[in-house]
DNA sequence: TTTTGAAGTCTCTCC
DNA sequence: GACTTCAAAA
């Protein structure tokens, strides 16, 4: 390893220079000494609101001070926003020079380096990428090829079979370990769990597709199974930093071991007490091994928050501190100022709702700005009510995590039409498309299928193949289609947007006969389209669309004029590495958070509370933890059930709060035989909406 | 073999 | 309440 600074030539100044950094002046000690650390591995145990970023955006610049040139250094984060969150601050710090700096999630950046070296170790040149629904509907098409589809009843189905996958690739557990751990009735089927893997990855590998698993996997192996291309790639990067460490899973670590291999500059930024995604394979041991792992490890412990007011620290500091091992860290905060937060009892929903929304605008009115506000909530389906009440009146907000656009049946049908364009070898989605057609079922699309595998997936292979008779007019017009799209060029504005718009032609009215809510779903492909649009070919657009999927409901380009002032809606996860002023926690349920299912083990429960202290420590000065007494479940027979406030809010940590009980609902919430309550309506905002476009679904 | 309608199944977090 | 699965009809 070499610290030598004079290893590169002293940066070209091409760029007009900033001031330079006062590194000494704009952090405190710790970060200090984190961001000006010289080569050699460095942990950041960073707790919440302690400058983490900061500290990594100022190392990179002082990477590049020193005379590292931006390219040769690699930023991992977790989201897509985050990398260019903190590349952004960092071109602000050194200038544009940073843009150089490569930076993107894990699957991002292996999905980079699959398309450059991929076919050095034998992947296809044109590989597609699956997403978990289309990797679960090829399981099932291995599931079904090996006869094990309808002879036993009580064989898992595809999403069991895909967990248990995923899991044995992100985590090296064998299978059996898993299924004895996690699904003890399958264990006697441990053989045609073997089976059907192995057929799911022959067929994968057989038809160019990857799925996320894989853009893992084939960068590990990149690195360690082929020398000559793992210098290649290893060779491309001399710093490697990580943020969020304490979410990424054993083949992660793997891959940074394979980067690092000539180096070992690699500085990783985490808190083990944010590590909330265990359920996809993360584990904890990454940070808690890594000073083992990385000997002569300087290990950085931030502990100074800067984001909350103290009250509000004592409140999350409470909670943290039921949880079992963890780097010990007690955070602080000069910011004494402050009342505790707020424990909001509601009467039921309706209410909790009412006073989410009233206190926003009372927040609003003391001149916060929507933007520097955010409700969270455990699950995206639970700001269903505040939604509607938002939109009622009119106060703006954007949604993240709930990324069911993608998911949606209609979206990924119209992609399914692409996808084959781009990979004829694609079955998941010829199968999917097949199955549109009318006249086409289950048996005569799995013998189009096969009968283009043994064509070679050439590109008249579906027009050979002789549908029975009812299938034939679906057939000719979809053969034509695809010919036509693929020779012909058109459309003026991008090239993909044409033949989204094409296909259309041909889908629209398939999409009117088998769905119902058929005008949303058109309005669904509308902006498909516009998106669509803003990319340079369909290879780029598939890809970006599996990696980088809008994270939320803006992001997805209606409208046109996006409001700036927007209120945030978030679930937990998607709320992490960001900071609101006032932050709201609704739905603090037994059984909602944490959510009844993760009750299965100490673990999960304890990463249900690792969740809550992310979702808590988000509040600068603002924090309302709000819960319903009475809950409309129609699973315990459409009445109202007394639930219990979440128990990660025990008798201790309730102290560091204010209790605030709101009255009674109104009779028409408790008596059905009332008389419904007269709609409040905003005249004012009705007003203002009259002319404005109908607002986003 | 495909389609259709009705019963049945779960509900999450995300690249 | 939305989507899948199952059984019966075309």
């Amino acid at each position: 390893m070499s610290s030598d600074p004079r290893l590169y030539p002293p940066r070209e100044r091409t760029v007009e220079p900033k001031r330079p950094v006062d590194f000494a002046a704009e952090l405190n000690e710790a970060q200090h000494k984190a961001a000006t650390h010289p080569d050699g591995p460095l942990l950041i145990v960073a707790g919440a609101g302690t400058g983490k970023t900061r500290t990594l955006v100022y190392r990179v610049a002082h990477l590049i001070e020193r005379g590292v040139p931006p390219q040769r250094i690699l930023l991992l984060t977790f989201t897509r926003r985050s990398a260019q969150e903190m590349l952004a601050r960092a071109e602000r710090l050194v200038g544009q020079t940073s843009r150089g700096v490569h930076g993107g999630t894990f699957h991002g950046t292996a999905h980079r380096l699959l398309r450059r070296f991929g076919p050095e170790v034998g992947l296809a040149a044109d590989f597609t990428i699956l997403d978990q629904g289309d990797s679960e509907d090829l399981m099932q098409i291995s599931r079904a090829a090996l006869g094990l589809g309808d002879k036993t009843k009580r064989f898992p189905k595809k999403e069991t079979l895909h967990h248990v996958y995923s899991r044995h690739v992100n985590t090296d557990i064998p299978v059996g370990a898993i299924l004895r751990d996690e699904y003890p009735r399958f264990v006697e089927f441990e053989d045609d769990f073997a089976r059907v893997f192995a057929d799911f990855t022959a067929r994968k590998q057989d038809r160019g597709l990857l799925d996320y698993d894989d853009l893992l996997l084939y960068w590990a192996l990149m690195l360690e199974a082929v020398p000559a291309v793992a210098d290649k790639v290893a060779g491309l990067y001399d710093h490697i930093l990580v943020d969020e460490y304490q979410d990424t899973n054993v083949l992660q670590a793997r891959i940074l071991k394979g980067m690092c291999r000539m180096h070992r500059n690699i500085t990783v930024v985490g808190d083990d007490a944010q590590s909330i995604y265990a359920f996809r394979g993360a584990t904890i041991r990454n940070i808690l091994d890594f000073p083992r792992e990385y000997h002569g490890a300087k290990t950085v412990t931030l502990e100074e928050n800067y984001r909350s007011t103290q009250p509000i620290l004592d409140a999350t500091n409470l909670l943290i501190s039921r949880a079992e091992e963890r780097f010990s860290k007690d955070l602080y905060s000069k910011r004494t100022g402050g009342e505790k937060p707020w424990l909001v009892t509601a009467q039921d929903e309706n209410q909790q709702t009412r006073f989410v929304v009233d206190r926003i605008l009372e927040l609003h009115e003391e001149d916060i700005p929507l933007r520097e506000m955010a409700v969270l909530f455990r699950a995206g389906y639970m700001s269903a009510d505040l939604e509607i009440e938002l939109t009622a009146r009119n106060i703006p907000f954007d949604k993240w995590g709930g990324i069911k656009f993608l998911e949606a049946a209609h979206v990924k049908d119209v992609l399914a039409f692409l996808r084959v364009l781009e990979n004829p070898r694609d079955e998941v989605s010829w199968y999917r498309l097949l199955l549109l057609m009318p006249g086409i079922g289950e048996v005569t699309a799995r013998n189009a299928v096969q009968s283009m595998a043994d064509l070679a997936w050439s590109h008249d292979s579906f027009g050979r193949f002789t549908p029975p008779p009812r299938a034939k007019e679906a057939h000719g017009a979809l053969v034509r289609l695809l010919a036509d799209l693929r020779t012909r060029s058109g459309g003026d504005e991008s090239r993909v947007a044409y033949e989204i718009a094409r296909v259309r032609a041909m889908y629209d009215d398939i999409l009117r006969e088998r769905y119902d809510r058929v005008d949303p779903r058109l309005s669904d492909l509308d902006q498909l389209q516009t998106i669509a649009g803003g990319y340079p070919d369909r290879a780029t657009f598939l890809s970006a669309l599996a990696l980088e999927p809008p994270s939320s409901t803006s992001d997805l380009g209606f409208g046109g004029e996006s409001e700036d002032d927007t209120l945030v809606l978030s679930t937990a996860h998607s709320a992490k590495g960001r900071e609101w002023d006032a932050v709201f926690l609704i739905w603090a349920v037994d059984g909602w958070f944490p959510m009844a299912r993760a009750l299965g083990s100490d673990d999960e429960i304890e990463e249900e509370r690792r969740l809550m202290y992310v979702a808590m420590t988000r509040a600068r000065n603002h924090l309302a933890v709000s819960y319903p007494l009475n809950v409309y479940d129609t699973r315990r027979g459409a009445d109202y059930s007394m639930d219990q406030l979440s128990r990660f809010l025990d008798r201790g940590v309730r102290r560091a709060f204010q209790r605030v009980t709101l009255e009674t609902p109104t009779d028409a919430a408790i008596d059905p035989e009332a008389p419904a309550k007269a709609p409040e309506v905003d005249l004012k905002a009705l007003l203002k909406n009259r002319f404005a476009p109908p607002p986003a679904p």
